[in-house]
DNA sequence: GTAATAGTGTCTATGAGACACTATTGG
DNA sequence: CCAATAGTGTCTCATAGACACTATTAC
């Protein structure tokens, strides 16, 4: 064990809400070298006793005060080019987490400010352009052939909420009516609620939450 | 950097090949503690100078001699809860290859021995079967919306090779008929070589090899 | 009433699933 | 000719995509 080379390991977070019709990430300026001042995604060093699910979601309640029964975070991929951080052979497993709009961001920690950035973002610390690429690619696809598109919503949403979420997420208009018609005829897509909501003007909204299935049968496609 | 505690970071690979209509991974028997004597994944530690992707290659390269043109080879997931290995904190990052049925394997290294083993493997070391079921069930969703079928086969091969490869891997009867229609008519799948191959008996078969597509549309969708 | 937003119904085209026969080889 | 395997054509059903009107609210 001792003939191979000693790693550091960190969690990193790609974490995304959409708000105003536009993707947004949540960045860190660095308050520290290398890159010092420079935007990076937030995260750190596994601890001692560390899952790494469980440093992923601390790093996410630091960052957003969120407790999480709202959203969903997910392993992304890991990191670990020699190069990739000068001060030594840091390997980085990234998260990907979707958030309903909510969180403000809370600076903490290395980051000396945090804020929700619209996409396309700067340029990123180390690999983290990278990171957040396949992390935006990642949220794409799932959106596809699974519920996730909630995790964008509040708990209780509006079928427009949720098709301004593909909307934005996809950067593609959906027609409202086969996108209603999809979504409540899908088996365990989205469940009623029972309420209306209604905005300034017009018709009620009916309200929904996020229904059972973990995958969507038959998938929604993304327009060609 | 000090301050936070030091790992140690491995690559383990879930090698799968189909054989007589058997999915087979692809085990080692560990030749030293902890699990002495037990069944393991492939793997070893990420060397200085090394990438991930790089280290995941080069073991690769060591149990099968496959200087890889053949097959596929990805980055599954990471797995780090403190307590996964006895010796210390070790984060290990999975990576799933699909290869054709050619290759065998070569013992070396911690390995006592090495062996194609079908599915379901024995009990495995360390949180392995775990990292295997992963392996399994992105293998499993990856063939509905990708062309990867094809890594299992060799560089040509028939329709029919394909089909039982799908078979195989989902543990599903498929339509001889709506197959070959879904593949040669999916745009970038398949492509003809031109040339047939005959087995024992019957109508000689057309070789196809693998298109340019990445991704398949429509996927091919697992039977309910 | 008017403006604004929510929600529904129909027609068409495409693809999946079920199904039976013809084609080409070795023996 | 027979056995074995490859390959094709048709019908039906489910679902996606295009598209226009009605429903309910605030003002």
């Amino acid at each position: 064990m001792s003939e191979y080379p000693v790693f550091s390991v960190t969690v990193d977070l790609v974490m995304l809400t959409v708000r105003s019709d536009r993707l947004h990430v949540l960045l860190v300026r660095r308050g520290v070298a290398p890159y010092l001042d420079g935007w990076a995604l937030p995260g750190g060093f596994v601890r001692p006793d560390e899952d790494l699910d469980g440093a992923a979601a601390r790093e996410l309640r630091e960052e957003t005060g969120l407790t999480a029964p709202l959203g969903h975070l997910e392993q992304l991929a890991s990191y670990g080019a020699p190069d990739r951080d000068p001060r030594g052979r840091v390997v980085t497993v990234a998260y990907l987490a979707l958030l309903p709009d909510q969180p403000v961001p809370v600076a903490g920690g290395d980051a000396a400010s945090a804020a929700w950035l619209a996409l396309p973002a700067p340029e990123l610390a180390f690999d983290h352009g990278r990171i957040l690429a396949d992390g935006v690619e990642r949220a794409r696809a799932k959106l596809e052939y699974t519920p996730l598109a909630t995790a964008f919503c509040p708990a209780e949403f509006t079928v427009t909420e949720l098709r301004e979420v593909y909307q934005t997420v996809w950067d593609a208009h959906l027609d409202p009516r086969n996108f209603h018609r999809k979504v409540t005829t899908t088996p365990g897509f989205v469940e009623p609620v029972g309420r209306s909501v209604t905005a300034d003007r017009g018709r009620p909204a009916q309200l929904f939450r996020r229904g059972s299935a973990q995958l969507l049968h038959p998938p929604m496609l993304r327009p060609a």
